[in-house]
DNA sequence: CCATATACCTGGCAGC
DNA sequence: TGCTGCCAGGTATATG
């Protein structure tokens, strides 16, 4: 499910109510990829400050400390009212004086860390080799392309990569790749700097019209509002092997890349 | 150091 | 129905 428009997406959706919370409770279901790192319940009484994102991670500032939360291949998180007994995938509960949240997520690949600050090593190993953000104004041509010509890795997997720039997953690595006219087996140090520009541009575009359609939904994503995304029915290439591309009618192709697939248009993308 | 493979886990779906 | 195999939005870690 989230690449960044969908942690996004997420962030949006509860960062204003949860923001000046009391935590109440904590409750651990299946163990996530991570330990919590801490006891659960010496996070009780502390205060929720807000809500950031960095890459695909939430960051819930507390009083003291920082809560680190991933969603993984298949997370999902909710902040509501309902206090109803945890479903089969519910996997931690932060109970607030303003609200549940809950995350679920069935093939717990998620986790939530709990580091002192963030430039403790518990928040450094996970961020700290992080690329710039891409929708911050920070994410300039020059770096970008300087950090392009130093991989001779294929670009989809420097885009995976997110040491040069954060959020891109595979959905829309596939579409950003799409609308730059760039072939994803190219390798990253042989694009020219104006094919590194339109690559830019076209994250860039992708992921902000992607936040503004809500995320994609492509099985059972859903905002912490419990609303569902619809950038999922603007794809171009995404999922589409073997369909007309609705540029040019070729056939979409589809090939594996990292053990992960990757969709393109052979005659819209060039090597 | 670099590039690629593996591991983690559950569920949905196509095919038989 | 029920079984099997394949596929799925991520990424730290192991391996060559």
């Amino acid at each position: 499910m989230p690449e960044l428009p969908e942690v996004e997406v997420t962030r949006l959706s509860f960062a204003d109510r949860i923001a000046g919370a009391t935590v109440t409770g904590v409750r651990l279901g299946k163990p996530l990829r991570w330990p919590l790192g801490l006891a659960p319940q010496s996070l009780v009484g502390r205060r929720v400050l807000g809500v950031r994102r960095r890459g695909k991670y939430l960051l819930v500032d507390l009083d003291d400390g920082l809560l680190l939360w991933h969603l993984g291949m298949s997370g999902s998180l909710r902040f509501s009212d309902d206090r109803s007994p945890p479903l089969a995938h519910d996997h931690f509960d932060l109970d607030t004086t303003q609200g549940l949240l809950r995350l679920n997520d069935p093939r717990r690949f998620g986790a939530v860390v709990y580091a002192p600050s963030e430039q403790s090593p518990e928040a450094v190993k996970l961020l700290g080799h992080l690329g710039v953000e891409p929708l911050n104004g920070g994410f300039d041509l020059d770096t970008f392309h300087q950090g392009l010509r130093k991989r001779t890795t294929v670009i989809k997997q420097v885009l995976l990569g997110g040491e040069l720039v954060v959020g891109v997953g595979n959905i829309y690595a596939s579409e950003a790749l799409f609308l730059a006219g760039i072939r994803p087996t190219v390798r990253a140090h042989r694009l020219s700097r104006p094919r590194a520009e339109k690559l830019r541009l076209a994250i860039i575009d992708v992921l902000s019209r992607a936040v503004a359609k809500g995320g994609s939904t492509l099985r059972d994503f859903s905002s912490a509002e419990g609303k569902p995304g619809y950038f999922q029915l603007e794809a171009r290439v995404y999922d589409r092997a073997g369909e007309p591309c609705r540029v040019c009618g070729t056939s979409i192709r589809r090939i594996q890349q990292g053990q992960r697939s990757t969709y393109y248009c052979p005659t819209c993308q060039k090597p």
